[in-house]
DNA sequence: TCCACAATTCGATAAATATCGAAGTGATGG
DNA sequence: CCATCACTTCGATATTTATCGAATTGTGGA
């Protein structure tokens, strides 16, 4: 069942051009740590060559494992980590 | 550069039974510690419901991603775990 | 009200992949 | 040697997926 959802979880990170975007994402996540201010898609978008509906895709595809929430901002996309699924996946591949 | 590495891990880790079979190395890894004996594939093999060539074809992604080194041992096989990539992987997906 | 911009949806396509059965290889034990 | 066992290679197939361009939706500003 959980194999499963951990499967998902990596598939969602193994395009190279989404794991780029999520960790993006999770490096503004830890810069914008205390204005709580998430991280826009938009000024993602511009920095990767690729067009925007495969941006769009991939955002989907990492929102649907759980990796991170998105929220609309006004014109704007926000999206955060969520920083609980990403604490089980490491506590799936820590080594004993 | 490492990026597309670490997506290759994660690609390896994205099927179900791949990941199951890489958890029950790492598991069988773990008990045999004290005998670095390793990982004899034909236990496992017979625990899988899926076929001969689906196994053998799922090990080599692993060892492709170089999530485990395999070697043969006579008339067996034998996996282990390579500790490092691991460690790598985890080093990547902490949040600080 | 209309325009520009951000993002999504749609339809298409080329490439990758999981899985299978059949056949092949190579070691072990009788 | 020969049969068996563990595994691999091959060829095929159905499914999934990354990506694109075009068209669409929705928001905010002029």
């Amino acid at each position: 069942m959980k194999t499963k959802k951990m499967a998902k979880v990596f598939k969602a990170l193994s395009n190279p051009n989404r794991l780029e975007l999520y960790l993006q994402i999770v490096k503004k996540h830890e810069t914008s740590y205390q204005t709580n201010c998430g991280c826009l898609i938009s000024d993602i978008t511009n920095s990767f060559n690729i067009g925007a509906p495969t941006i769009s895709h991939h955002l989907k595809e990492l929102t649907n494992a759980e990796l991170i929430f998105t929220e609309r901002n006004g014109k704007y996309l926000v999206a955060r980590v969520n920083e609980e699924i990403v604490n089980e996946v490491n506590e799936l591949l820590k080594l004993h």
